[in-house]
DNA sequence: GGACATTATGTCAGTGAGTGACAGAGAACG
DNA sequence: CGTTCTCTGTCACTCACTGACATAATGTCC
């Protein structure tokens, strides 16, 4: 009842007029419904509870299904805050994956953070959103690091693969690090973008790190 | 009864022979103990078993102490892993704190992870032994992703401080990047020290990714 | 339209982490 | 010795999460 997006009332593509055709049928279509109310009734109340002030069973009570459905959408209350991030992932390795390959692994992370970019910037609003809810609970906060952190590994397997179709001669530990390097990057530049309201563009935070670890941070070498 | 270090029978300090005085009582001695048996019998269990396949009412009942007490000591049964961290962290603020006025926030970050790295080279076992466990469960690479993000904010609070007191002009955005840095280079320069036996010391790892990072990575440099 | 296989869901029971409240045993201290 | 302080165990509870089973809805084939 209180669900922003009853599967009964709300009908955005009803059965008539199939555009997308039969292929998609009504279960799925519910299912899809079902996930996005939870997803909603999820946001809504963390932002204004906080996460742990939230259960799971309150989020289900909202979009009236038994909290077991719920685990059944989302392995874990984490995940429901983050639905989308396993297909940034496969787009950033991906575009990793497609550049040239002669090009040295920073460039392809950069490219490939500035795609990120651009995937970011078309909801901003959801990204403040979640992180305000992510600053309510130190919970959050590790499981955001264990994502980024997984990110990483499968980053560098990529670039492993790369560096050895090329023949060419860098270490693992390297190639570790330049990664590890980007993110923190792409860290840096999001949390600046999210927490500066209408400033810089998101792009330009991430040009400005970029450049910052391009032209390294010897002491002694403005002279 | 399975306990490595039962509070009855060992006796490493006994009563008699107080060489470290009476300013340190039955209670607190007993309370150190308890606290050294929890984390011994937890790692034990953890090496073996995994940290998820361990319940801490099994690490209570080997150190025949209730479930309860576990919790008295530590306030999440991941906490019994990083038992030193506090410490550290102190540590590597007040070096950073004392660093040489004028001296770069990359300098100053490289010298105070270097004095971590002589003090992470003196238990390396348990460092080992460590990083094995967490690598046993995504739920701990969390904790510990989340530890050093805490790290991070303390860090850049810090060299905020240093900077202020400076009047340099360097933006929160740049501090926060070369403590992200230098903080990804502390990580990979540990993963690969426990990852590989007998190889390079901690210190050159470090170095290693020290220079890196110091040398810049843009591409067209070597020319 | 009816028979049958699929699949989503609800219910139930259970595990395990973590917490608050209370009472009792023991140490510290006069 | 008695008093106070603190550590501990017990009990009861919340909440995230899981496996098993039954049921109802959907998809499919004829």
């Amino acid at each position: 009842m209180v669900c922003h997006n009853d599967p009964m009332t709300t009908a955005v593509e009803p059965s008539v007029g199939p555009s997308v055709g039969p292929s998609v049928g009504l279960r799925e279509r519910k299912k899809a419904r079902t996930r996005e109310a939870l997803q909603e009734a999820a946001m809504e109340r963390f932002s204004r509870q906080g996460f742990d002030g939230t259960t799971v069973e309150e989020i289900a009570e909202a979009c009236e299904v038994s909290p077991r459905t719920f685990f059944r959408y989302f392995p874990t209350k984490e995940d429901v805050l983050f639905p989308d991030a396993a297909g940034r992932r496969e787009r950033l390795l991906a575009v990793i994956a497609e550049r040239p390959a002669d090009e040295p692994a920073f460039g392809a992370l950069r490219a490939a953070m500035s795609t990120l970019a651009v995937d970011y910037h078309h909801d901003r609003d959801a990204l403040v959103a979640r992180s305000q809810v992510v600053a309510s609970s130190p919970h959050l906060q590790a499981y955001k690091a264990e994502h980024q952190h997984g990110w990483e590994a499968a980053v560098v397997e990529v670039l492993e693969r790369r560096a050895l179709a090329q023949h060419a001669t860098v270490t693992r530990e390297e190639l570790q690090l330049v990664t590890a390097v980007a993110t923190a990057a792409l860290r840096v530049a999001l949390d600046a973008w999210v927490g500066d309201p209408s400033g810089r563009d998101l792009d330009v935070h991430l040009d400005d790190a970029f450049v910052r670890l391009a032209s390294g941070f010897e002491p002694a070498r403005a002279g």
